[in-house]
DNA sequence: AAGTCAATCAACCGCCCAGGG
DNA sequence: TCCCTGGGCGGTTGATTGACT
């Protein structure tokens, strides 16, 4: 009870800022739960770290969003769902709590979104592992269209776990034919290993070099507006 | 000018995870 | 193995601001 009432709360004063500024300078970012024993700042860690990153570091970026990023984060945000953190590391200089805010309040509004609160899928734990293997299917779409769904799947080269993947697809019977959610003759292939995502943790990605991975972009930009997440 | 309401967005909350002791 | 701490995330809150009456 008395911890908590030791830090300040609410909006943050020119003077704290300062304070804050003038510790990263010295000491640089990290170990902020420190500050308020060195600094005097009446401040948590927890605190001190998000005004830093959303507003005190000189990589963000103030002001309007333009139409190209509000067109960036539609895309991306079809793609992976409010995952915002992961959103806001493709479009430079924004924050999470920039896009989040900036999705909930103007882009919903433009898109006709009726309840911006409302949790999608791939936001829970449960669909995080289908979440990764959609991004991971973003991969494979970049790849040429003569390019075999077999070499597709040896996608890392271990052909160990190709093997496993193979076998939960085919004991799932996840190759099912009518489960289409597009023209895109690559759509079937995403369904089919979405449904294994859900059922199996064994392919776990890092899939943040994905999203930085050549031909990502492009691969967005082919990526209809309106197949989204919640559609499959 | 004063009051009301809605929009905006900075900040907080609660939960989770990883790493170290 | 357990506990603690630091850090990260998405959802939510609430103070501020501006439009409207």
């Amino acid at each position: 009870m008395e911890v908590e009432n030791r830090y300040k709360k609410g909006l943050w004063t020119e003077e704290e800022d300062r304070i804050l500024l003038d510790y990263v300078r010295v000491h640089g970012r990290g170990k902020w739960n420190r500050i308020s024993k060195m600094t005097g700042l009446q401040r948590c860690g927890k605190s001190c770290r998000l005004r830093w990153l959303n507003y005190l570091s000189p990589t963000v970026k103030r002001g309007g969003f333009s139409e190209e990023e509000e067109d960036l984060i539609i895309r991306l945000h079809n793609l992976l769902g409010n995952r915002w953190s992961l959103i806001a590391g493709r479009v430079p200089g924004r924050t999470d709590n920039q896009v989040k805010n900036h999705w909930n309040t103007h882009l919903c509004k433009k898109l006709g979104i009726k309840n911006p609160n409302k949790k999608v899928v791939g936001t829970s734990k449960k669909t995080h592992s289908a979440l990764l293997h959609r991004v991971e299917d973003s991969q494979f779409q970049t790849l040429s269209s003569t390019d075999s769904l077999d070499s597709k799947l040896c996608h890392n080269g271990d052909d160990h776990d190709h093997n496993k993947f193979m076998e939960v697809m085919e004991s799932e019977n996840l190759f099912t034919p009518g489960t289409a959610v597009s023209n895109n003759g690559e759509s079937q292939w995403m369904m089919s290993k979405q449904y294994f995502a859900e059922l199996s943790p064994l392919f776990q990605v890092d899939y943040q070099p994905i999203l930085e991975s050549p031909g990502f972009l492009e691969f967005l930009d082919g990526f209809p507006l309106d197949l989204t997440w919640q559609s499959f």
